[in-house]
DNA sequence: ACATGGATTCGCT
DNA sequence: GCGAATCCATGTT
């Protein structure tokens, strides 16, 4: 079934961690794509100093402060960007990092849009990866804000599980800068999944 | 107005 | 392990 707002309206560490194994559904104009998200990470409000809310409020985090289940999409290195959905209560800032996928749906449509990028190759690996994963999944810009939720065009399916995934919780990458907050163990990655994106 | 540097990826060493 | 590619948000002057 698909995930609606209260969902989203948790702690962002936890629904960080409940993510993984959702379907991540784009229904775009060439066909329908489908991702499982098999690595992700939380994102906090101003305590948390990697976090882009650590500013306080700013034209381009604003989205992070408003209501769960709005796709906070930006722009990295001038080269991709990064997917993100926002969670707690409208007016607190936090918010999840898609880091990888593995391809469900629509494989061939994939490989396509990540070659019609200068900085990424698509073979092997398609979804491996936060810039990767939004070229995979056709996410860009014009998107931010779009309420998944609401949307019929991008959802998240939660998919009934046999057992509890086994899931392995370690600190985020990219975020040396971030003082004692690079210590929090705010990621998530389904064990031995041969798409998460590192180790 | 200006300077800085990043929630990345790939290729070369 | 390191540098380049390349845009723009943010903090500082």
């Amino acid at each position: 079934m698909k995930l609606k707002g209260d969902f989203f309206e948790r702690d962002v560490v936890i629904v960080a961690r409940e993510l993984l194994g959702g379907y991540f559904v784009h229904k775009t104009k060439q066909g329908r794509l489908v991702g499982k998200i098999v690595e992700t990470e939380a994102y906090g409000d101003a305590d948390d100093l990697a976090s882009h809310a650590r500013f306080g409020p700013t034209p381009r985090n604003q989205i992070m402060f408003g209501p769960p289940g709005a796709l906070y999409v930006y722009m990295i290195y001038g080269i991709f960007n990064l997917t993100n959905i926002v969670c707690g209560k409208e007016g607190s800032a936090s918010a999840i990092l898609i880091r990888a996928a593995e391809i469900i749906e629509g494989r061939e449509i994939i490989k396509a849009n990540i070659e019609q990028s200068k900085f990424a190759k698509s073979d092997g690996k398609l979804a491996t990866g936060p810039g990767k994963f939004s070229l995979a999944f056709n996410i860009d810009r014009t998107l931010n804000g779009l309420d998944i939720t609401k949307s019929q065009q991008i959802y998240i399916e939660q998919i009934g599980e046999n057992q509890e995934p086994d899931v392995v919780t370690t600190t985020r990458i990219g975020v040396d800068y971030a003082k004692h907050s690079k210590e929090l163990p705010w990621r998530f990655y389904l064990r031995n999944n041969p798409f998460v994106s590192r180790r």
